[in-house]
This record gives C-alpha cells, sequence and structure tokens, in this order.
DNA sequence: ATACATATGTTCTAATTTAGTTCTTTGAGT
DNA sequence: ACTCAAAGAACTAAATTAGAACATATGTAT
C-alpha cells in the first residue's frame, strides 16, 4: 500500500500533529527522514494525497490534514523495528555513523545525525568515536575493503604509522595510514595501485585514528 | 494543520475563555502572543476561522467561539514514550569464544566457554554463532587477518563460495572458501602462498559460516 | 437626543521571514 | 540505456510583524 518512505514520512506527520498541535513544515519533514531536500517531501506529500491518506491546503503553510492511517506496515518496517527491538543492549554505546569516506579517491564525510550504530562498550575506550563505511579499494592490502565499516576515535594528532581519517584541503577526507617527513605529511594508501601523496603538514588534518573495524558477509 | 503562532493563539482563546467566562479582546491576545500590533491577530484568526477551529462575529467586541481542538496526545503519554524511546536497552548478546582457528595451518579449535564477547544483537540473524581468533595469515587477500576476530553462524551445509569452518578428518579446523568440485571439496585460501586443498567430502565437514568480522586497532 | 470618550475591531501598507512549488541535475540501481 | 529517488536551485506564495488610520459599538455627560 505505502513505500516504506511514505509510511515514515505519514507518522511523523501523525505524530508530530498530536504532540504539538500543529503540523511540520516541509523542512521538519525532510529533517525527520533524512532528506537534503524538500522536493522529495512534495513527492511523498502528493503520494500520500493520492492514496487518501492526508489532505491539504495548497499553497498554505503547515496545513496538513491525517485523514486515516494505514492498516497494514511496509514489511520493510516491521523488519527494522524487529532489529531495533533487538537492538541497543544495556552495555551498547551508540556511536554516530558519519557516511561514507574514501578508501580511493576521496569522497564524502558529511554527519547525517539519523544513523548510528551500535557497538558493545567493551569495544570503545575513553574518547568520543565515530563510524564511516568504506568506500573504495586503497586499503585492501591492510585488509580494509570495500563496505566495511570502521570505527574512528577522535583525535587530532596521531603516531607514526597510524592509520587515521585525513583531511586534506579544508576539503577531501580520506583513510590512510599517516607519516611524518619532516614538515610534510605522507597519506600511504595500501594498494600497489595507488600513490602515496605528500602534503605540507600545514594542508592535512588528522580527524580520527582508526580503532577498529567490522565487516558483515553475505 | 495548524502553525505554531495560529496553535498558540488558539490556545490561548481556549483557555482565557474557559477561565474568564468571556474571550480575550485583540490587545489581550497580542499581549499574550508578545506582538506589538494587533493586525498579526486579525490575520491569524481568519487563518483559523478558515480551518474551522474558530467562529467570530464580525465588528463584535469579545465574540469568538472555539468550535474544536486540535487532537492532542496528554502530555503524560508523550513523555512516557519518550522515556520509553531513550530506554531501549534490552539484553546484551554475548557469545562464545571458542579459541583460535588457523588461517594458516591448522590449529586448535577448542572451546573456553569461559571466554565470551559481547556484540550488538543487530549484528546478528537467527541462529547461533560463536567467535574465533584468527591465527595466520591464508586468508589476507579476503582481508581477513592474523589477530582478527570472525563471528561465525552454526551451519553444516553451505553454498559454493562461502568462507566456512571446516573441520577435516574431524581433527583439524580451518578458515577457508569452500567450494564443491564433484565428490571433492576445495578448501580454498587466499593467499598466493598456501595451495588449495582438496578432500573427498567425507573428510570434511562444516561448522559455521563466516558472518562477520571485527578487528580491533592497537 | 447629542456629543463625546473609550474600548474594541477592521483595513491597509510594507518589510521580513518562513514555507511551498517547480524544474533541472545527479547518481544509484537495474 | 533507463528509471527512479534524491539533491539543489530558483521562484512564488504565505505567514508574521509592525504601524497607523479608520470604523463601530457602547456608555457617559450634557
Amino acid at each position: 500500500m505505502l513505500t516504506p518512505k511514505q509510511y515514515r514520512l505519514l507518522m511523523f506527520i501523525h505524530k508530530t500533529t498530536r504532540e504539538t498541535g500543529c503540523c511540520p513544515s516541509f523542512d521538519e519533514m525532510k529533517e525527520a527522514l533524512g532528506l537534503k531536500s524538500k522536493s522529495g517531501i512534495h513527492a511523498l506529500l502528493d503520494a500520500l494525497v493520492e492514496r487518501g491518506f492526508i489532505r491539504k491546503l495548497p499553497h498554505k503553510a503547515r496545513a496538513l490534514e491525517v485523514l486515516k492511517l494505514p492498516k497494514l506496515k511496509p514489511s520493510s518496517i516491521v523488519a527494522e523495528e524487529k532489529a531495533k527491538e533487538k537492538l541497543v543492549a544495556a552495555n551498547d554505546v551508540e556511536i554516530p555513523l558519519y557516511g561514507k569516506i574514501a578508501a580511493g579517491t576521496p569522497i564524502e564525510a558529511i554527519a547525517n545525525e539519523t544513523d548510528k550504530i551500535s557497538l558493545p562498550a567493551d569495544m570503545l575506550g575513553n574518547g568520543e568515536y565515530y563510524a564511516l563505511k568504506i568506500e573504495g579499494d586503497s586499503m585492501i592490502e591492510a585488509g580494509i575493503l570495500n563496505g566495511d565499516t570502521v570505527i574512528i576515535k577522535k583525535a587530532d594528532t596521531a603516531q607514526n604509522g597510524d592509520i587515521v581519517v585525513a583531511l586534506v584541503d579544508n576539503s577531501e577526507a580520506t583513510l590512510k595510514q599517516i607519516k611524518k617527513d619532516g614538515t610534510d605529511v605522507l597519506l600511504i594508501p595500501k594498494n600497489e595501485a595507488y600513490e602515496t601523496r605528500r602534503f605540507p603538514a600545514t594542508r592535512v588534518k588528522v580527524q580520527g585514528i582508526l580503532s577498529s573495524l567490522i565487516r558483515t558477509y553475505h
């Protein structure tokens, strides 16, 4: 009946309307679903109107009304809720999943606070941690594969030889082994197909040190 | 349905009407919402009339009537649900760590029931799991390194190409990729320095399938 | 009753902020 | 190559706010 996104949006509207008395704006809905643009909300709302779940006054702000709720949840939502029930154990710690990071060519490293992964507390020490999803194969010879999740301990300095999240020129974040060479810094991939890159230390910021790695098969 | 301002005004009208018996003047509403001009009140009232929440007698003083209120969950329930969301703490999942397993030459695979590791429940599906510590480097090209911890799902059959815990001749357990070749079974290391070994299927028992991998640095 | 005072509601303009719509581009997954 | 969801930007409309002028009741004093 409804797609998972439609269902999530409908429930969000229903929930906030009942809790706050007024209905959410496009931007609030955008945030709630983890989208970065509100044009998608528009499409989802149209779909919900078409299916008779909500009514809207066009061109009015915050003028939505939930007419009915679906009897059936999309199965993916059910699965998600079940997973969540199992989830967070007493000892577990949740850390934010900040996005993907290049092991090959640099890519995004953007926080989407909605995504979290939970870990047993004993995998972490003191300090702040976050997780990144590896994209690319530049660290393959260090046993870090495309799709792996790495747990990063926040830090702004590192030891020679550590594998770190390095931000170059405040724009590209990448996971590499770091070595200092005089006033320069070497970012060393672990894949013969990639070149070590050298930067003046001023252009490179350490954003964290590789603490652990999690891989899921299948 | 309503904007926050509209909602605040509606609730103010409702409250003062109930408490004082007569409804507030424009100036009183203006004060209540912290505005400096009452023209805004007029606009808000128009919006509330348009949405059917109030009725007004034009040009009459203090002549408003609240027709309906947005349905709200009792705040006690809202608070309760919020508390529940935070609580989500369920059970820690502990799985036994059975010992070390050869990735190189076969070694021990002895259960030491005292050792356990805890995992976030969402890393596991249904079924039974156990953990092994990798010793050796025969799977290094599959990103499985010496010292890694692998999570194994108990199973006695596997798909072609799965990485499995294989017990050979009831004596040596090893982690390898498995392939069937007629009545034989191939145990394939992922390291050029090691040879694929071939056994009659009767000599090899699958004891589990690789499900995930955890590595800790430092 | 007339005139005035007071309290209150209505309208208008205008500036600013917030919100909704639409269209084009991008990127991932067939 | 095709499709679809999402991102992004540009645009339009609505909401909010203020200030002032104006209108309409109602009561009071003459």
